[in-house]
DNA sequence: CCGTATCCCAAAAGATACTG
DNA sequence: CAGTATCTTTTGGGATACGG
């Protein structure tokens, strides 16, 4: 459905992660939806600046990836839930890791160095 | 010099943490830094499928978000050296991470699961 | 309410030629 | 060697309309 004309080299860890998490909303929503089932629309609110179909797209690849997963309800009007996986909760720490370094970061903003010449 | 049409926000440490490490060459860079003062000949040597301006381009990134720095030796031909900075290295553990979880999930080929049905 | 299809634009990355 | 300037292709993401 999205096909890429140049397949992508998962080779190793680092780019299968990057995969994983690597969209523009994934970690949101990772969190989220941690935090207990959320719903599509509720989702939709949490992440109001994110468009529609870009927040289905990257649900549907967390899925794929086993990250999350869907129950559907079957009644009218439809009903869905996201949760993670036990896959998705061992991705907790990680993110948790790369947040903390990041919110490190941006207390110190960063001052470009004077350029250094060797003798 | 790369200037965005839209700026990004990065209100949030995870927001900041892919900015700078988020380069499809990053990580690779870091990490051959890491080992030693590397000259971007090495690097590209090392990153043989990466093309020369995006190298560069992500090197200079490296440098001015203070992770790597460069060592200009005025002699002829020219002669440059890349070294990580401090905090540079204290990337080096978050990588690690990130990587150590996605070796583990490429070991473990996920299967997508099939769909629940809710009650 | 959930999801998909279409269309569009901006950004990332590749190829390559050129300069000091 | 090191680095920059074009130019081009691919991809990611936003807007929005439509269908079940």
């Amino acid at each position: 459905m999205f096909e890429r004309k140049i397949p992508k080299d998962l080779d190793c860890g680092m780019a299968m992660i990057m995969e994983i998490i690597g969209g523009k909303w994934k970690p949101c929503l990772i969190r989220n939806i941690s935090q207990g089932h959320r719903r599509p629309s509720e989702l939709q609110r949490l992440n109001a600046k994110a468009s529609r179909r870009v927040l289905y797209q990257q649900l549907q690849e967390l899925e794929e990836h086993g990250i999350i997963e869907r129950i559907v309800y079957p009644v009218l009007p439809p009903k869905v839930e996201y949760f993670l996986t036990e896959l998705g909760n061992s991705l907790l720490p990680v993110i948790n890791v790369m947040d903390d370094w990041g919110t490190q970061y941006l207390k110190n903003p960063h001052k470009r160095p004077l350029l250094k010449l060797g003798a």
